[in-house]
DNA sequence: CCCGACCGACCGACTGGTCGGTATGATGGA
DNA sequence: TCCATCATACCGACCAGTCGGTCGGTCGGG
């Protein structure tokens, strides 16, 4: 195995650059190979379409954050305590990685309708992740039961906003400001306390 | 006042039909025009841009949402009962207004990175009257000191989620399913227990 | 060892169509 | 007359995707 990247690879890092900068729609095609040592018909060659590569991108950074957080909860018995390690572990991902985050978070949409599916996708993947640990959460007994498939995605929406408004105005810091109040008062809304409480 | 529409008025029907359906980057000014019974060069007498059109499009919306708002919240006393009436409004106008929810909450995007200022703005306008009656429901004691900055965007985050996932995949209900659950967790992660509990 | 057929990877000028915006002029009420 | 209002034809920038062609390698037969 070289350590060398493949022109696949070169081609989604040049991808990610671009589409996270730009969005979808603003980046060009053009912009990319120019990014790339290669050439528009080489790119072409290893991705069919626009679209197929932006998904490629994303699916990629999905997969990355993905194992990151089930690496991060592996080790961690209690269902309340892998909920508070994803959460931390999501915000510090994204919240050192702008770029990333922008591109997950935000620049799809503009590629329009064709959008929803793969947003769905995407989102409804971590929002499993919460649910499934809710259900246990359940089971063990420590918070009381409750319609986990709504609330994992009202913890997904909550993340995501207090994400992207860290995006676009530089506040709160995800890690240092929001996370603390996130887990105060989503592991509260499930009838769970935080282990880690805010001073206040 | 006139109960006939102005040409201004009658442009913006149209326009909010399209990009609602489109988005913004699919619409087509050439569509707009059509539904119209107008011109292209007298559309653009009235607006100076798409970009322009659009705002004004999402302005004219926001506005009618947030009087509805205060319209319903202004006969109750407390500020939790108008933090409950307040998301009951919000899932009651958009979950019946599939079109008019899905510009407000996703069709903007497609705008590039300059939609970024308006969506700052439109949030942050619900995100205040959240925060406000936050605010209040502290000083009367009714729940305990809390970020109360965050937390609003927080509840913003959820109840767009929610509707989004609505608005792309047709579940959960607005309002008699998400509703429910939207009220219960999200009172009690701030401290309250909803006054009108669900079910189980 | 050599040669010719073949192939995957890659090049980059070009096309076809779309679409926001504009130039120019008509119309009609005050 | 004059100007707000609107119509029509048009422009030109932009861009995803295409296509004829190149080039280094390799494989098999002689």
């Amino acid at each position: 195995m070289k350590t060398k990247l493949t022109a696949r690879d070169r081609i989604m890092e040049a991808a990610e650059v671009v589409f996270s900068e730009k969005g979808y729609h603003d980046a060009a095609m053009d912009e990319i190979v120019r990014r790339t040592d290669m050439s528009k018909g080489g790119l072409y060659f290893h991705f069919p379409s626009k679209e197929r590569l932006f998904f490629a991108v994303m699916d990629h950074l999905g997969n990355r954050l993905a194992e990151r957080i089930n690496a991060s909860i592996a080790q961690e018995s209690s269902a309340i305590a892998r909920l508070e390690i994803a959460l931390t572990t999501v915000l510090e991902s994204l919240g050192k990685r702008r770029r990333l985050a922008k591109l997950l978070l935000v620049q799809g949409y503009s590629m329009g309708n064709a959008f929803e599916k793969k947003r769905i996708e995407t989102y409804s993947r971590f929002a499993s992740l919460i649910k499934d640990n809710l259900d246990l959460a359940v089971e063990e007994g420590s918070i009381p039961p409750l319609d986990t498939e709504i609330v994992s995605h009202l913890w997904v929406g909550a993340v995501n906003e207090v994400l992207i408004r860290w995006l676009y105005t530089g506040k709160p810091a995800p890690v240092k400001e929001a996370l603390p109040v996130l887990k105060k008062i989503l592991l509260r809304g499930v009838g769970a306390e935080a282990k880690v409480s805010i001073g206040g």
